[in-house]
DNA sequence: ACTATTTCCTGGATGC
DNA sequence: TGCATCCAGGAAATAG
C-alpha cells in the first residue's frame, strides 16, 4: 500500500525517467472508477505536453506540464535542479501550465516500459513518450484515481508532514475527540500518513491507537512530531515498505518493512518488552500497538 | 462542524 | 480440487 514514502519514492524514480519526456498520444480504458476527471479532458491536457517535474504532495504523484511543442530546455533545467531537495520555487513560467495527477490507492502502479512489453491485466492508461517508450497506469483494484488540474494547479488539503512546524502539528489534533490513528489517517490535517506509518510512529511515541486526539499531553505530541518525522525518513532512505505488492518505478522492493515494530506483529513479542503485540479496528483500520510500551 | 459508518474493488487466504 | 466467504485498505459518500 503506498504511503508517504512509498509514493516519494515511486515520484522520484519517475522524474529521473520521464522528465523532459513529451507526452504523444494517450490511451485511455473503459473503467470509469480510476478516471476522476472526464476522460476526454485528461487525454487532451495531456496529449503533447511535457513532463517537467516530477514530485509527491501526500500521497498524489503530481507531474508538472507544459506545452510540448515548444522547445523550453525543461530537459536540461529540470535535470539540473534534481540534486538539491525541492524548496517551494516557482516554476520558471511555463508556457502552458497544467498537472496530471496520481493517486495510486491500494495497488496502483505506473511503470515506464518498451511497446513491446506485454500489457499487464487492469491497465487503465497508456501513454506514448517521444523517447519512443510508454507510461502505463496499472490498477487491479481501482481505488487509484487520475486526474488534470489546469493552470490554478492541483491543491492538496492538509499540511506535509515533513515540513509541518511543531506548532502548527499541535494545533491540528485541538479540540478532536476522534481516537488519535483516526485523526493521524485525516488527509484533511496531515497529508500522506496511512495506516503502516501511524501505527509505527504512534508506537515510537508510546501513544495508544485509540487515546483522544485532545487528550494527549503536549509533551506527547512533540514526541509524536519528531516520531512521524523519524518513520518517514527512514521508510524514505529504505524505499518504502513492501506489503503485498508494492515496488518502486524500477520495479524494485522497498526495505522498511524489515523495521516495523508493530505493523502486522499481531501476536509478537514487542521488542522493546515483549509484551504480545495487539490488534484492534478502529475506524474499520487494523492498528497494532504494545499494550505495556503505549499508555 | 465533527464524527462514525458504509461503499467501492479484486486477489489472495481460509474453510469445508 | 473446487467453491464460497472473508479480508485488506484510501478516501469519498452517507448518516447521525
Amino acid at each position: 500500500m503506498p504511503e508517504l514514502p512509498e509514493v516519494e519514492t515511486i515520484a522520484r524514480g519517475l522524474a529521473k525517467r520521464v522528465t523532459g519526456d513529451v507526452i504523444e498520444s494517450v490511451w485511455l480504458g473503459q473503467k470509469k472508477e480510476p478516471l476522476k476527471s472526464p476522460a476526454a479532458e485528461i487525454a487532451s491536457v495531456l496529449e503533447h505536453s511535457r513532463i517537467v517535474e516530477v514530485r509527491r504532495m501526500g500521497k498524489h504523484i503530481v507531474f508538472d506540464l507544459n506545452d510540448g511543442l515548444k522547445v523550453v530546455g525543461a530537459p536540461s533545467l529540470a535535470r539540473g535542479r534534481k540534486s538539491k531537495p525541492r524548496l517551494e520555487e516557482p516554476t520558471p513560467s511555463p508556457s502552458r501550465p497544467a498537472q496530471w495527477i496520481v493517486h495510486l490507492g491500494m495497488t496502483g502502479r505506473l511503470q515506464v516500459c518498451d511497446p513491446q512489453t506485454e500489457v499487464a491485466k487492469h491497465t487503465h492508461a497508456i501513454l506514448k513518450l517521444s523517447s519512443g517508450r510508454e507510461l502505463r497506469f496499472v490498477d487491479p483494484r481501482r481505488f487509484g484515481r487520475l486526474s488534470v488540474a489546469a493552470a490554478a494547479g492541483f491543491y492538496a488539503s492538509g499540511v506535509e508532514p515533513l515540513e509541518v512546524d511543531l506548532d502548527r502539528f499541535v494545533g491540528l489534533f485541538h479540540g478532536r475527540k476522534t481516537p488519535i490513528k483516526s485523526a493521524l489517517l485525516n488527509q484533511k490535517l496531515l497529508r500522506g500518513v496511512g495506516n503502516i506509518y501511524a501505527d509505527e510512529s504512534l508506537f515510537r511515541a508510546g501513544i495508544r491507537p485509540r487515546r483522544r486526539a485532545s487528550s494527549i499531553t503536549h509533551d506527547q505530541l512533540r514526541k509524536l512530531h519528531q516520531s512521524i518525522q523519524e518513520v518517514l525518513n527512514e521508510a524514505i532512505a529504505l524505499g518504502g515498505s513492501s506489503v503485498s505488492d508494492y515496488v518502486n518505478a524500477e520495479g524494485e522492493e522497498g526495505f522498511f518493512q524489515l523495521q516495523h515494530r508493530v505493523y502486522g506483529r499481531e501476536g509478537e513479542p514487542c521488542l522493546v518488552c515483549k509484551t504480545l503485540i495487539k490488534r484492534v479496528v478502529i475506524a474499520g483500520r487494523s492498528s497494532h500497538y504494545c499494550p505495556k510500551c503505549q499508555k
